[in-house]
DNA sequence: AATATAATATAGCTATTGCTATAATTAAGG
DNA sequence: CCTTAATTATAGCAATAGCTATATTATATT
């Protein structure tokens, strides 16, 4: 049996093909963008349903910024159609709003039950959620999902039999 | 049996205490900081295993970015005390820099695994898992370990009898 | 109806992360 | 040793996301 010599022998765990990993990164950074816009359209929403209100000032004490900070960010939001502003009455979604709104809260319900189905403590689930729910694609959510509810056999026999 | 207005009822999935949320968004804000430093140590320490240098120009071409944005970062996390330049020679990690580079390509590597393990594709598996793992607190990195390898029964019986 | 309070707007600053275009320097080959 | 090609540095611009301080404007209370 012959040896490969050491020095051409690659780390069992290589570096991804340049392109794909130079795209993960791309698509990633194109993720980090959209955060923001459904960090506050979620939160809007959420205001919405609970009081039927979202002032500026609610909405920088949730997310621990200033309401200059919201203020401006709220301007982008009714610039890319999500929010339409009712002067000194709050902010409301638009159609668009209410899309992005429920497909964000969808996407956190999941990653959060996810969570919490292994065992993680409410207070990391709240932390941990916030940030990964942005970075779940379509299919690691349906995956989230079908561990959760349903299809539990075969997620238990993937990790048995792998 | 008396019953609670309508207008006091609380939606089922109500919104977390503010102070609780807010934090939860100021400590994703946080980690959001450290993402770029993470990406890059993780990066050259990969390019440096891989071929024993690591060259402005490759780490450019591994991130999808350009050059002078790499010679910036680069003079961060010099300045941070991660990474010396070798003057045309690349750069390389300090110890400080390994340190930060095998944590973060052990979560990289878990979260990856974990993944796997719930069935998803090869290729979503490297995009999600680049974006996921800067995210995923100790707990939560815990779990997952646990899910993967061993505490198997565990997580079955969680998944089971919630 | 006048005024106090709450809500929003605005000005102006900082830091970060990206870019292009171009200069400067080193390393390598002839 | 000299030149070319690779590598790195620098200048200068833009967008984003945060801040404080302050002005303005509605709402609501008296």
């Amino acid at each position: 049996m012959i040896l490969k010599s050491p020095r051409t022998v690659k780390s069992s765990q290589s570096l991804p093909d340049p392109t794909a990993q130079s795209e993960s990164f791309r698509a990633n950074r194109e993720a980090r963008r959209k955060v923001l816009v459904e960090d506050y359209v979620e939160l809007i929403s959420d205001l919405l349903e609970e009081s039927q209100e979202a002032r500026q000032v609610d909405i920088a004490a949730r997310l621990g910024v200033s309401q200059p900070t919201v203020a401006k960010m709220l301007a982008r939001l009714v610039a890319d159609g999500f929010v339409v502003q009712k002067p000194y009455r709050g902010v409301f979604l638009t159609e668009a709003g209410q899309k992005v709104a429920e497909e964000a809260r969808a996407r956190h319900r999941i990653v959060e039950a996810f969570l919490r189905a292994l065992g993680v403590s409410e207070e990391s689930v709240l932390v941990d959620a916030e940030g990964i729910e942005h970075y779940v694609g379509d299919e690691t959510l349906a995956a989230f999902k079908r561990a959760i509810d349903g299809g539990l056999h075969d997620f238990i026999n993937r990790l048995v039999t792998r």
